[in-house]
DNA sequence: CGACGCATTGATTGGATTCAACTAAGGTGG
DNA sequence: CCACCTTAGTTGAATCCAATCAATGCGTCG
């Protein structure tokens, strides 16, 4: 089911029937497999298909002047690269993937109908996006007033309890396939010192990370050190557990 | 009409009939005056009203550990304080007034009835908070790979560009009643560099700013020093210009 | 006037960048 | 199976941008 991941993010939302998850499935029918370290989407482009990251991670990021890159989100299981496109005309920054992806293409028209029918889904949809922009807001937080120690162990509580959502962590490891280089474009850093920083994290045995598996050895102090406080995610309800 | 402020900007996205224009004015006929430095939503409210900044400017910031706060947003006439809240549940962050406002509060059945009856006007709303999105990622890079000149160039074109949208700018000259601090609290810096950097963009005859009046001096040359490509404003329509 | 908020200036410190070299791991092909 | 190449991660030294600490000016307002 290529649509696994994105109910399991909305149940985390809303109660889910099963005449609606089916139609959540039937919307995801067209998956196209797309390989590592390839565009999604370009900045100026305006696709006439939604796309949803089924399984895999991208990267959605803003290209400066020089040549370097912000990451502004990561992508995982379940979150639309663009539900809002065909709004706003045309992309205004880059999607590319980290690691080999599922992606569902979903034909805009089709997402039409089902927001004009559908209200208990769109709703749902319409919180994942919300959602998304609190984690913008709190990115900007992130990297604007935090050091590069906190910082990190904020993105990797982050990540962590995200992926919890989907259901991708076990007893607190999860897949990070992220190079530090890619860490570094999300952070505001350069790779050298988030090298150093993660090399500090591994030192204070927060966190082990090798081969793009993260473990979080002790994730209370890890969230100490970080100030993370992840009600800006809304997840509190149902299935899903603040730790 | 306390709704000018945003006809005049979803008029920047789509065409509005004059029963629209109307149902948005009637929206928006409950206004209250707020004074300086009020807090509009704390963090953890849940409030059965939506907020709409008729006139003043506001600040939505997050608060860090220490004390100190990062401002996430500037708010001018036009823009929603929480056209989003009812879906997240409570507010993940505070809304304060940087100057008086006249504060329309919209009930949330209200604009419920609106959404189901008006797809036009709903479409309009939803591009306003795509915007606001894209905005987001731009502060995300701007903080996180920009330095401290490049950075307020950036902030500065963007306000210009946003309230002239809005009919808030005339000849380069615009209000933007904010105190240093305030823009460092923006900017992900420290006021005294803030200060610094400021004097250089003087110095440099690219602004002139006294007492909340910004002038830019030379936008395009301010354009240049900040790498700005409004492109990520969406207003590339009907009556926004570019300069 | 005195107090306060805001802006300005100087001296110093420090966190992060830069530059550069080097190691380790993986993949490929002869 | 090893030589070669590439990618990712690590380390060190020097530098620099912005933070910090501290003081002062200045205008407004009670």
């Amino acid at each position: 089911m290529t649509g696994t991941a994105l109910v399991t993010k909305l149940q985390t939302f809303a109660d889910l029937s099963d005449s609606e998850i089916t139609r959540l499935n039937h919307l995801c029918r067209n998956v196209r497999t797309v390989a590592k370290h390839q565009t999604i989407i370009s900045q100026g482009d305006r696709p006439d298909h939604i796309h949803l990251i089924s399984s895999g991670w991208a990267a959605r990021y803003i290209t400066m002047r020089d040549g370097s890159r912000q990451i502004v989100a990561f992508l995982v299981p379940g979150d639309f690269c663009d539900l809002h496109v065909s709004l706003l005309g045309e992309m205004d920054h880059t999607i590319e993937t980290l690691t080999a992806c599922h992606v569902c293409f979903i034909p805009g028209a089709e997402m039409d109908s089902l927001t004009s029918e559908e209200s208990n889904l769109t709703k749902a949809l319409w919180w994942g996006t919300l959602v998304d922009e609190a984690v913008l807001r709190s990115w900007v937080a992130n990297v604007g007033r935090r050091d590069a120690h906190e910082r990190i162990a904020h993105l990797l509580c982050e990540m962590h309890l995200r992926l919890k959502l989907v259901g991708l962590v076990s007893d607190g490891r999860l897949d990070l396939p992220v190079t530090q280089v890619d860490l570094a474009d999300a952070l505001g850093l350069t790779a050298v010192h988030t090298n150093r920083m993660l090399q500090r994290l591994r030192a204070e045995h927060l966190i082990t990370f090798n081969r793009g598996i993260l473990t979080l050895l002790d994730i209370d102090r890890l969230r100490e050190v970080a100030g993370f406080d992840g009600r800006y995610l809304h997840v509190q309800r149902r299935r899903a557990s603040s730790g």
